[in-house]
DNA sequence: GATGAATGAGAGTTCATTCAT
DNA sequence: AATGAATGAACTCTCATTCAT
């Protein structure tokens, strides 16, 4: 059988998209150079997508999600079943960012194109504002519920707090994006001691 | 006059590159652009420089020195006046963080940029290595004299105070890039509080 | 029609590049100018060829193959017909080099680049030089085949005569590029000279 | 002393554009190449010629001459002096064309590119054709002596003997050119049977 | 006599996109 | 749904040549 549904096909590119965009970047990587990965050609790409922007504009739109998606849920088990603790969560978290796994770095390298191109396309920096703005929230929601049960006293307002964290987060990806072999586990120690006592 | 100084011409080169880098991005800058900028044609590019990747490493070169050098200038003269004090330090170090200078988010745009090229090009990604370590020290070498002055008494020690910091730092900025309105200037109660008791 | 099959595309870029490779020369001959030629745009090249580089080895594949064929069959004709005589061979092969045909003229321009190149490909230089060996070895055969029937009786063997006689022409088709209206009809009496006796 | 004189420079820059020209090719040497041979700088190049085509020109004729001159020469002063004898002027002849000197494979180089440039250039194709009689003439005068000192015999006229000894010369040293490794020697043979009885 | 900054035309090549099939 | 031939604009880079010094 020579053709796929048609969206086999797209989902494949996206993923190859996202893959290609992470290493190469968005401006490297060529409407073929995706292609090839997929096995597809020239042609089958337009049966898809309107140009390579709007192809950017969906592995965005999917891989923002997915990312958010990871923690949330965490969160929200954890209260559930009354198993959140403040430091044992961001332990959690952190083993998550740290691990390297395949993808991570490949969305490192999406999300900085990302940055970039945010400055030409409303599109992208919107998006990336309501991500930025639903981390902020996430966080602000978990320190305040760790305040709630008297986990943390902190001195300074939730958001700032929450804003800080995501801070921290991207300025230590993106570090870990330009020397990966960078050991960046004693800065637990950082995050624990934003919170105790 | 129709010939510049040699010197004359590169610099505004580099002044140019270094302008469209940082707005519109290193791949979607072609060297037309900036020689339109600059008042040449194309063929004096390539007086000055053997092609444009090597005008984006003078670009970094002659940029990532004086980034740092404005910080560690303002410390050592604070030291040296016995003025120094880790609070209104750190204060002033975030007023010119945050205040818009013409220059400052081009300097943004081109870091990003060079950060998403460090995975193509080992000179970059060095540099970039480089810069970091010496922020870092430059902040771990304040943190100590803070301490030594008894201004501070943190419990983490002053490196990874040091490391957190830079990344606190390039978290934001990259944060203000996607969303230059958004307002920071609350986030000086977080660094102060850092060093707060 | 806009759409041509692949195929005929191609062969008419190889065709209009020997046309203009043998007249104006390879590095004279700009990708335009073949595009020109043959009606078709700068982009439509580079479907069917990596570059130009590789269309010169096509040429030159396609064209020192025809080259040699005529000359082979026409010896296995007689051959096998019975009618194979040395010296009327020779002067049938030295009409078909003496007469001007339209294709000649721009495959010794096309054989002196590939000359000049062969210094710098070693395809081409391997290519030349079997191309070399296949005369020579071919009027090696021709030789022994005149000695059988008794039609020559050369006093130095026949692959020094063949490496001579390969040497000969090509020595006059030069000197006939240089000088299209020299009449080289006289140096027929050389050639039969050589065998004569 | 920084400046030399004007001749100097001049001879200089045929020198290094005979070497150039003879191993990278006329349209591949540039004006730069050549200087930086030299160790001079681009103005100096036009203070001695008008362009790079006079060069050119200048390298041809200079070279014409010295090619001719050595044969030329040897053969007067054996006749000066009564030593001349077909056979053994024939082999120091060949002597001198199969040792390999540092400068004769330049001088195949430039010579083909002067052949494959007569088609633009009729100053050129004059030279060489001007050149080309020389020899032949010089060809037949050598085996007119020889006819008169009772050392040959030929069946066919001195022109024919001389155009085709010229043609076989240029054959081999184009093949040389592209196969350096080849051995001509055995070519000696056939030189000699040509004169043979 | 020589420098080297600048010109500007033109080269080969890439690539997003279109479209007949 | 997919192919792949073709477009054409844009790109980086080369180079013979000019000219102020």
């Amino acid at each position: 059988m020579r053709y796929n549904t048609g969206e086999e096909t797209k989902a494949n590119i996206i993923q190859a998209a996202f893959k290609l965009f992470g290493t190469k970047g968005y401006g490297s990587t060529s409407v073929d150079d995706i292609l090839n990965e997929v096995g597809r050609t020239r042609g089958a790409f337009y049966t898809h997508f309107k140009s390579k922007e709007e192809l950017l504009m969906e592995v965005m739109r999917i891989r923002m999600e997915i990312h958010m998606d990871d923690l949330e849920h965490m969160f929200k088990e954890q209260v559930k079943q009354g198993t959140f603790e403040i430091k044992s969560f961001i332990q959690q978290f952190l083993k998550v960012l740290f691990e390297t796994t395949t993808t991570r770095p490949y969305w490192t390298g999406v999300y900085l194109e990302l940055i970039k191109q945010s400055s030409q396309y409303k599109e992208i920096q919107d998006c990336i504002n309501n991500a930025y703005d639903s981390w902020v929230n996430l966080f602000e929601k978990i320190f305040k519920k760790a305040k709630e049960l008297n986990q943390i006293k902190p001195k300074v307002n939730e958001k700032i707090l929450a804003t800080s964290l995501v801070a921290l987060y991207e300025g230590y990806e993106i570090h870990r994006y330009v020397n990966p072999n960078v050991n960046l586990c004693d800065q637990i120690l950082m995050y624990e001691w934003l919170f105790s006592e």
